[in-house]
DNA sequence: TTGTAGGCGTTATCAC
DNA sequence: GTGATAACGCCTACAA
C-alpha cells in the first residue's frame, strides 16, 4: 500500500519527464515542442515514452509566458443560445480546431459598458485575438472607449476581429445586410406585394439599422408606399410584440411583413396565428438569417440566408493573417419560402 | 514626431505600473490583486492610477503559473449549433461570468477518440473543471481511456463534471430522461393514443437509450403493443429520414410518434408534412427537450422540458464546490401541445 | 507597510 | 547534440 491519502498530486512537469527519461530539461523540451530535428531520435522516443507513461501535458500558461505567445483566441458573442451566435461560434470553434487554437467565450449581454469590461478582462489572457461579433459598438459613449481599448489591445500585438457591419478601424467581416434586404424587398415586389411592414430594432443595433435601410431601398422607385415601421425588440419576443400590435392597429393595408431576423419573423408568424391571421395566406411574412428551422416553421419561412458558420470560420483565417484592416465580404442570397406566396398585382 | 513605425508595443507589466507609481513590484502586486489592506492607501491609489494610466491588465497566464491555478472552465460540447447543447453553454457562462471564471470551448464532434484527445490536449491549461456535456462515454473501447484521462485529471487537482447520466464515477448533473419519457409516455397513453413509434437513436447514445427505454416503461402495464422502434440519427435530418420511412412502411396503424429530441421531432413533422400527412391531425408527435422552437412550431409540440441552461450553471457550481462525485438530478417535465391533440380511446 | 529574493514551468541563449 | 542558466510576468515568504 503506497499511502492512502495521497492528496492532489501535482501534474507531472517537464522536469519529472527529463528526470524520468534521463536528459537535461532543455532536451526534454525540444524533444517535445522545440524545433526536433536538433536532438538525437534515441533521446527524443525516451523523451516520448517517458511523457507518455507520466501522462504528461504541458503547462500551457508556462508555454505563453515563456514564448511571449498564446494560441488563445476569444470570441465575444452577446447571446450563445441565439441560434445566429451560435452558428458563428460553431465556425470559430471549427477553424480554430484545425490551427490548434484555443477558443475561449465571453458572452456580452449587458449594457455596453459591460462589453467594454469585457474586453478589457479579456485582454489579461493576451489572446491572439479578439473576435467581436454583432457588437453594439454603436452604442453612444462608450463606444469611443470600446474602440480605444481595442486599440491599445492591437498596438501591444492583438489582432482585432469585427464580425459586423465594416464602420470600424479593424479587421472585419461584413455581412451583406443592406443589399440582401434589397434584394429581398425586390423579390416581394417581384411576387406581387405592394404595402409592407418593417418590425425593426432600435436604430442602435447597427444590424437591424442596415437591413430596414436596405430594404427601403429596394423598394424605391417601385412606386409603393413606404413601408409601415414598427419598432421591437430583436428578439423572438419582440416579433411577437410587434405582430400583435399590427393585427390591433387592423392591418393599415399591410400585405407583408419584414422582420429583421428570423426568430423576429417566427415570434411574429406566431402571433399571427394566435390571433387568427394565418401567415402566408392572410399576410406574407419574411425574415433574415435563414436559421436552422425556417425550413421546418410553417410555412416555411422566406429569409436570406446568411453565412454565419462561414462568418466565424473567415474571422479565424483573419485573425490568423497579418492584414489589420482586412475585410472580407460575405454575399447573402434571397430564399423565397412558403410564407411569400405572393399576392397578384392587381 | 516620436517614430512612425513603433511595432508591437509590448503591454505594460507590473514592473512598469511599479515603476510609474514609484514603488516596487510587490507593492504594486499587493495593490493590484493580493490581500490589498496591507498597502498604505495612498500607495495604493497611485498604484491603481498608473494601471490606469498604462491601460495595464495583468497576466493571467504569469499569475496562472505563479499561483499554481487558474479560474479557466473547460467546457467540451458536440456541436455548439445544437440548441440542445449552446443552451447548456449559455448557462455555464452566465454561471462563470458571475464567478470571474473563463470558459474555454471545445468541440468534440468526430469520433469517440477525439473526445480522449480533446480532453487530453484540455488537461495542458491546467483549467479549474472540465465540464464534458453529452459525451458519447459509451462509445466502447475508448470509455476506459476517457475515463483514465479524466481520473488522472482529477489527481492533479482537477474538478471533472459530466452532463449526463450518473454512471461514471465523477460529479454529474444528471437530466431525468427516463422519467420524462416514461410520464411522456403515460401522457400520451392518456389522452387516447395506443400504437407508437419511437424514433431513437443508435444504442451508443446514451441520452437517447435512455428516453426510448424510459418510454417503453412508461407504456408498461397499459396493454398497448410494444412501440415500433426507428433507429436514426440523432439530428434534424434523422428524424426526417425516419419518418419518411414509418410512411413508405405505411404506418403499420402508429398514430403517434416519439422522438428522442425535439430536433429530430420537428424534421419528422417536416417529413410528414411533405409526404402530405398533417402532424397532430393524421399522425401524433413528441419530441424531447423542448426547444425554444418547440412552441413556434406548427403544430406546437409536446415535448418534455428540460432545463438545459440550469444545467449547464449547475455544472459551474459543482465545479466550485470539492464534493468529487456530487449528483444533481435535474428534473423534467411533460409539456402537452397541438401536436399531439389525442385519439378517442375508441 | 515595504522591498528583496526565490520560485512557478517553459523556452531560448550560450557554451560545451 | 546536449546541458546549464537566464529570461518570461507574477506572487509570496521572509526580512527590513
Amino acid at each position: 500500500m503506497t499511502g492512502m491519502h495521497d492528496g492532489p498530486k501535482s501534474p507531472p512537469t517537464l522536469h519529472d519527464v527529463a528526470r524520468e527519461a534521463g536528459v537535461s530539461v532543455a532536451t526534454a523540451s525540444r524533444a517535445l515542442n522545440g524545433s526536433s530535428r536538433n536532438v538525437r531520435s534515441e533521446n527524443a522516443s525516451r523523451v516520448r515514452a517517458a511523457a507518455a507513461r507520466l501522462g504528461y501535458e504541458p503547462h500551457l500558461s508556462a508555454q505563453a509566458i515563456a514564448k511571449g505567445s498564446t494560441r488563445t483566441v476569444a470570441l465575444v458573442v452577446r447571446d450563445v443560445a441565439d441560434p445566429y451566435f451560435s452558428a458563428i461560434a460553431a465556425g470559430v470553434t471549427r477553424a480554430a480546431e484545425t490551427d490548434r487554437l484555443i477558443v475561449t467565450m465571453a458572452v456580452a449581454d449587458g449594457p455596453p459598458e459591460r462589453e467594454l469590461e469585457i474586453v478589457r478582462t479579456l485582454r489579461g489572457q493576451r489572446p491572439r485575438a479578439i473576435i467581436v461579433a454583432g457588437s453594439r459598438v454603436d452604442g453612444a459613449g462608450t463606444r469611443d472607449a470600446l474602440i480605444e481599448e481595442l486599440r491599445q489591445y492591437r498596438t501591444a500585438g492583438g489582432r482585432v476581429i469585427l464580425i459586423s457591419q465594416r464602420d470600424l478601424p479593424f479587421a472585419t467581416v461584413t455581412i451583406d445586410n443592406r443589399g440582401g434586404a434589397e434584394r429581398l424587398a425586390r423579390a416581394l415586389l417581384g411576387v406581387g406585394y405592394r404595402r409592407f411592414a418593417v418590425f425593426h430594432a432600435p436604430a442602435s443595433v447597427r444590424t437591424s439599422r442596415d437591413r430596414h435601410e436596405g430594404f427601403v431601398a429596394g423598394l424605391c422607385g417601385s412606386g409603393v408606399p413606404e413601408p409601415l415601421a414598427i419598432e421591437t425588440g430583436f428578439t423572438r419576443e419582440g416579433g411577437y410584440e410587434a405582430a400583435r400590435r399590427l393585427v390591433e392597429r387592423g392591418f393599415e393595408d399591410v400585405e407583408a411583413v419584414f422582420a429583421v431576423n428570423d426568430v423576429m419573423a417566427v415570434g411574429a408568424m406566431t402571433a399571427f396565428r394566435d390571433a387568427g391571421v394565418v401567415p402566408g395566406a392572410d399576410i406574407g411574412v419574411a425574415g433574415f438569417d435563414d436559421i436552422a428551422s425556417a425550413v421546418d416553421v410553417v410555412p416555411a419561412l422566406t429569409s436570406v440566408a446568411v453565412p454565419l458558420r462561414e462568418a466565424g470560420v473567415r474571422a479565424v483565417l483573419l485573425a490568423l493573417s497579418h492584414d489589420e484592416e482586412a475585410v472580407v465580404d460575405l454575399p447573402t442570397h434571397v430564399v423565397l419560402r412558403a410564407s411569400t406566396p405572393g399576392r397578384p398585382t392587381r
